[in-house]
DNA sequence: AAACAGTCTGTTAGTGTTCACTTACTTTGT
DNA sequence: ACAAAGTAAGTGAACACTAACAGACTGTTT
């Protein structure tokens, strides 16, 4: 499944009408709107508003796959690379704010089931990352073996997800990529042996 | 702002449409079917389906604000009061499933000022709460000062709502209360000297 | 006790608006 | 010449909401 030129143009303006003003904002005509062409035309890239979204989701997940399992490739180190798993997430977000829709999305939409997979998918990608840089780090003595690697994982997960959304109803107005690692070391010194 | 027995279980029912099917599932029309009455009745009530929303949102505000206050009464000590705080919030939760979305909501709707006013209203009072009692831990040394209150504080509540969040979209199918139990203990455990 | 007046809560049958999407045709680039 | 990518002008369906009316109950007047 490859994406066209064209297609990505229009993924990244139906998340930005998201992002900005949420998920009644958008419709096929704002959509076109901001594209700068006729509603029509939209379904000459895709062949529903439902697919436009899907695909967006998919997008997301393989990119967000690739970019953190080259993260892993480049910090051996578990405790250094939860950091910088966590550091690549907030610059990807800082750069593209339209995809933080789909943090959110979940468990509020439920409008069909092929976005309700996108979703998940997204967050099954981020938590086997997750869950195994932690594993490795309490196998090496380097995390706290006091609790499971999912109760931590949880937690660092919990903590991340709740700093994008005060950073998404502060009118993204401070710096998430600063607090966020400020965040994400506090978390991580507190399961650090 | 009293609300009548017959708003309440309009409100209720809203909140239901909304956790079961999501956000685009509450149509008047659906509501009234619920309700057992057609969709004039329901302007009878409130004036707008907006003003149905707010008017939940200021219910489940004050309804917890109050229960918050007293679990602090009867909890003196800040480490069991904290653990107390989030047991009180899954039981409610567990037995008023309806109110899930108020958690949910916030980030992706902006619908309207009015609605996210409401959700901001409700996190404020969760997060005074808790912060109080971190804080007042930390005094008493029983928290760990290596962090500031309002880091403690952000993962603890990042914590709970992940949690809330894979229970919602588990269908609910686990024991939210007892397994909260377990990763609220184990936050504390990690902030606690 | 009967009649009246008012309010509350429901009904039927609509309103105009907006939605996602389609059909038929046209332009543009290779 | 052909395909890709646009347009104008619509479609029916669903949306929140409203006008006009009616039965039930309450309290007050005769």
């Amino acid at each position: 499944m490859d994406i066209k030129p064209r297609q990505l143009e229009i993924i990244e303006a139906a998340g930005q009408l998201v992002t900005e003003d949420g998920f009644a904002a958008l419709t096929t005509k704002r959509l076109a709107e901001r594209m700068h062409f006729t509603e029509a035309a939209l379904y000459r890239h895709f062949k529903s508003k439902e697919e436009i979204l899907v695909t967006m989701l998919h997008h997301l997940a393989a990119n967000m796959d690739e970019r953190l399992a080259r993260v892993a490739e480049d910090h051996p180190d578990p405790v250094e690379r939860v950091g910088a798993m966590f550091d690549s997430q907030f610059a990807f977000f800082q750069k593209h704010p339209q995809y933080l829709m789909a943090i959110f999305a979940m468990g509020m939409l439920e409008a069909s089931h092929g976005i309700d997979a996108g979703i998940e998918r997204i967050m099954v990608v981020k938590r086997r990352h997750l869950l195994n840089a932690i594993k490795e780090g309490q196998r090496s003595g380097a995390f706290s073996s006091d609790h499971p690697a999912d109760t931590l994982a949880h937690i660092i997960m919990g903590t991340f997800r709740l700093h994008m959304l005060q950073w998404r109803m502060s009118g993204r107005s401070f710096d998430v990529r600063k607090k966020g690692k400020a965040l994400i070391v506090a978390a991580l010194d507190l399961i650090t042996n």
